[in-house]
DNA sequence: CATATGTCCTGAGAGC
DNA sequence: TGCTCTCAGGACATAT
């Protein structure tokens, strides 16, 4: 479950490949159902090998590797995905891998974005167009592996993407295909740099609960189902709130409840709940699941009033709150 | 346009 | 014990 901490956390793991040329980049053998990946793998080889990686950044919940072509490659693990620089929990979910040279790039080449600098100002999550055209004969083409072979015999850096549910996707698009996907001006602020006033703008007219609206990744982009739950408890919000009905001073709770939860996470690393799927990109646990108030606590006490927390299903999703607290 | 529901996927856990 | 069933939810597709 991926969010936008835990994304996070996967760009500042890997922003050490900055600098660093690709020398491959394809899918990895695997056996079941093939994840999403664009386009075909001749693209690949002619747009994003040798390329040097200027910069990683975030889009929402998705991770951006800049390249010095102007094309980026976009990872999107959804449920279960997994950016690695590190050996993945398993090697049967595998999905794809981009290979890159330890060596410093040419002179000419300089970096843009140093590490720990990777983000850029007002990025917008955006959806992804339809696969539609994914093949079963490009799952682990013999393209992909000679590639991948001829790469190993160098001195190298290997980037994983592995996911167990396959729902994710890894895709390479152009500057332009990239705008127009991402920064084409109907998706959503991100969740770190929306202000109060325009997080009560893109609500105003909304009729929605404010704990599913949250969840609207064309109006806002980052925020997901637990950490929704859990900004809403600490801003004592009830979720079932008609966004329409939220005051100005709810929407200044909800909005510092949101940055405080959101950066706490991230300085934890992100959760890791019970099935242990999310890690970070040396496959280490997260450490926020344990600071939890509301999510996944159903029957346990409240920590401000120590009554029963309760479990409510919104718009299909599960959502924790305190009825007492949050009103 | 806004809102609601269905879909993908795998593995953990419940229940018999 | 071993099977079947339900559930988890990010973002898109489709329907109203």
């Amino acid at each position: 479950m991926p969010e936008l901490p835990e994304v996070e956390t996967m760009c500042r793991g890997i922003a050490s490949v900055v600098g660093k040329q690709i020398l491959a980049a394809g899918r990895v053998k695997c056996n079941r159902k093939p994840i999403h990946v664009a386009p075909e793998p001749e693209k690949w080889k002619k747009f994003a090998v040798e390329q040097v990686v200027q910069a990683v950044s975030r889009i929402g919940k998705r991770v951006v590797l800049e390249l010095a072509n102007r094309f980026r490659i976009v990872f999107e693990p959804r449920m279960t995905g997994l950016v690695l620089l590190a050996d993945p929990p398993s090697q049967e979910h595998l999905r794809f891998e981009v290979r890159l040279s330890d060596a410093k790039p040419p002179l000419g080449d300089a970096v843009k974005v140093m590490p720990g600098q990777y983000r850029q100002g007002g990025q917008r999550a955006a959806k992804l167009t339809t696969a539609a055209n994914q093949t079963a004969a490009e799952q682990g083409s013999t393209q992909d592996q000679q590639m991948l072979t001829a790469a190993q015999s160098q001195h190298s850096t290997r980037l994983l993407f592995w996911d167990r549910r396959g729902l994710g996707s890894v895709r390479l698009f152009s500057e332009d295909e990239f705008a127009q996907t991402f920064l084409s001006g109907q998706v959503g602020v991100d969740a770190l740099e929306v202000t109060v006033k325009q997080l009560a703008r893109i609500f105003a007219d909304c009729r929605q609960a404010i704990k599913p609206a949250l969840l609207l990744q064309k109006k806002l982009a980052g925020v997901g189902n637990l950490y929704a739950s859990e900004l809403l408890f600490n801003a004592k919000v009830s979720p079932t709130l008609i966004c329409q009905e939220i005051s100005s001073a709810q929407w200044r709770r909800i909005h510092k409840e949101m940055l405080n939860v959101l950066l706490q996470a991230i300085a934890y690393e992100g959760s890791t709940l019970g099935d242990g799927t999310y890690r970070n990109a040396l496959n280490q646990e997260g450490g926020y699941q344990n600071h939890h108030r509301v999510y996944a606590r159903e029957g346990k006490p409240c920590p401000r009033c120590h009554k029963k927390i309760v479990r409510i299903v919104q718009t299909q999703r599960a959502t924790f709150y305190c009825p007492k607290c949050q009103r």
